[in-house]
DNA sequence: TATAATTGTTAGACTAGCCTAACAAATTTT
DNA sequence: AAAATTTGTTAGGCTAGTCTAACAATTATA
């Protein structure tokens, strides 16, 4: 498979953007890139005749541009390296939010397939960035899990906490108290009938939870869609 | 502090290499750091050029080249990111210490002071990558050893692995089977004058190498550099 | 020391990715 | 439907980084 250059691989990153995350359109003017890149539209001219000539888009002269199915292969690609750095530098190197898109513009252009699922698993298969994108995974696919609450996950699944619903200090002191964070995996190994305290276990360390605490967290549970 | 290019930041890496990591020389000349980087002698020519030109190297027509202050200051920072890298890669993404560097050679390249700080951090302020090499710290000191190779150390002295320059199992393998490995001592017992043969003694152990092993044998010796 | 070999330089050419300026096609407005 | 506006294309030029081929300086050797 061909490595295609910094440059290109941004457009194609760009083109779906323009086409396939937005919701309302399916194609992308020459002077729409342009302004989206940054660059004027004679120099998106070239590319598109470039990228054409690869196979990685649909083009006609004075027609609108789009991905053919290679180029939204590599695109998704790009994407989730973008958000698995994103990810890991917010998560691992305590970057805030809003700081991370800068680098992680630099670092998805790294080419190691095996960098990048080492880097995916390191994160525990994360499923959302920083910003709450979805991460696509490593065949491709966006998995849009159902989300539920911790309250009503079924004894003896993996599950992973994906946000909160309170967001009040106290509440999210505790949460970080329990090694609980975003994409951590948390473990449902009981619930007791009597009170429905629930047993979990996070990081390897057992808590027991009330239903209260346990309606508050959002999670999605792979086990529970599979088949 | 002006940006340089990928480019840019390779030439200044490779003259590093040749005039300060290799213990017997200070300058280089223009066919051995194009050998040293793959390009051309032509070519070097040019970057040579432009690298007096922005005061990071000494060069003069027909003359060999060396790091400025400013260059040696660059150059550093660069192995700097680079054995970071690596340190990651092994540490955290269970990269084999084989397998890191064609992907530190990219990863060296991402311009944020903030991520290498914190991925220092992150890593502990190691002081040596998977290799043994010593990692400059955020302000660019690096006790530097002058290293050289095993064929090339004084009958008497003790010095220390610190690297390999073959990287084949098959080399790896002969290693191994003498006790050698990364910060081991070694003790030059004496040299046959008839075949080149060198006597070392490791951890007790005494063998005979050939000059075709010992010279891909990475040492530093502190007895040599103690005046 | 004269010659040969090596090392380094110059000139000219190529590609990728960018630009501006002029023009052509398509679309919108009147 | 003609004119005006918007959108897209072409031609030609620029820079960084690469090359080859010819030549010049330096160094080693006979």
């Amino acid at each position: 498979m061909q490595v295609l250059s910094y440059t290109e691989e941004n457009y194609l990153k760009g083109i779906f953007k323009l086409t396939i995350e937005m919701a309302d359109k399916t194609e992308a003017g020459t002077n729409e890139i342009a302004t989206h890149l940054g660059v004027k539209p004679a120099t998106v001219n070239d590319m598109l005749k470039k990228l054409k000539d690869k196979k990685l888009i649909h083009y006609e002269r004075y027609g609108k541009s789009s991905l053919t199915k290679e180029g939204k292969k590599r695109a998704i690609e790009i994407v989730r390296k973008h958000r698995l750095w994103e990810t890991f530098l917010h998560e691992k190197l305590a970057f805030n939010w809003d700081e991370v898109h800068e680098v992680a513009e630099q670092l998805e252009h790294i080419q190691s397939k095996k960098l990048i699922d080492k880097l995916d698993q390191f994160l525990n298969y994360p499923s959302a960035d920083p910003h709450g994108d979805l991460i696509p995974n490593a065949k491709g696919e966006l998995s849009i899990l159902p989300r539920k609450t911790l309250i009503e996950e079924l004894v003896g699944h993996q599950c992973k906490m994906v946000g909160v619903k309170d967001n009040s200090a106290e509440f999210l002191k505790y949460v970080d108290k329990l090694g609980l964070s975003i994409n951590q995996p948390i473990k449902v190994k009981a619930k007791q009938a009597y009170d429905n305290q629930i047993d979990i276990e996070v990081n390897g360390k057992k808590h027991s939870i009330s239903p209260k605490f346990a309606e508050q967290i959002i999670i999605v549970c792979p086990t529970c869609n599979k088949k």
